[in-house]
DNA sequence: AACTATTTATAAGA
DNA sequence: TTCTTATAAATAGTT
């Protein structure tokens, strides 16, 4: 979006790279915390800056409250849906 | 967004939680997965929906490998960035 | 760090 | 409920 339409691989040269992260790091906390508030859910999001800096996001206590919830529920792990490794569209 | 600007609160009509929920769901892994592709990070995200139906994603193996990155390399939970039930903006 | 043209997401409506 | 569409929101490239 913007500009120009974009384009789904890996942004090669670095400066850019690393501002893209920032700005999609900060709208994407922003939407999983505007998820969790609109519907009272529970959300966790855990991410790597092209540096290796961590950013940790949760709706309730740390991230690995909201794991413990899946380990503690077993059974909720086998009604839900998982995305591995997604293609490009 | 769409036809009215959003308010930052809990949907109290179930039906319409439901259906924002899923809609966002869908949007917010397809942006991890934008973010993990352009700038070639990790990202793991893990919700439930209003009844308690688990999504996950993860850019690279399991939630849980991810996770294990934090695990493996203490020192990067230290540079990061950690939001905490965020209030509304 | 701000701007803005444009793309993308989505709240209601059909 | 699945599709449409008007509008809000995100953002790519620029300054």
């Amino acid at each position: 979006m913007g500009r120009n339409k974009l384009v789904m691989k890996k942004i090669e040269d670095s400066t850019s790279r690393q501002r893209t992260y920032s700005k999609h790091k900060d709208s994407l906390v922003k939407k999983a915390n505007e998820l969790a508030i609109l519907c009272d859910t529970d959300v966790a999001l855990l991410m790597f800056s092209p540096t290796g800096e961590v950013t940790r996001y949760s709706s309730r206590g740390s991230v690995e409250d909201v794991m413990l919830r899946i380990v503690n529920n077993p059974g909720e792990l086998n009604r839900g849906y998982v995305y591995f490794n997604m293609p490009n569209p």
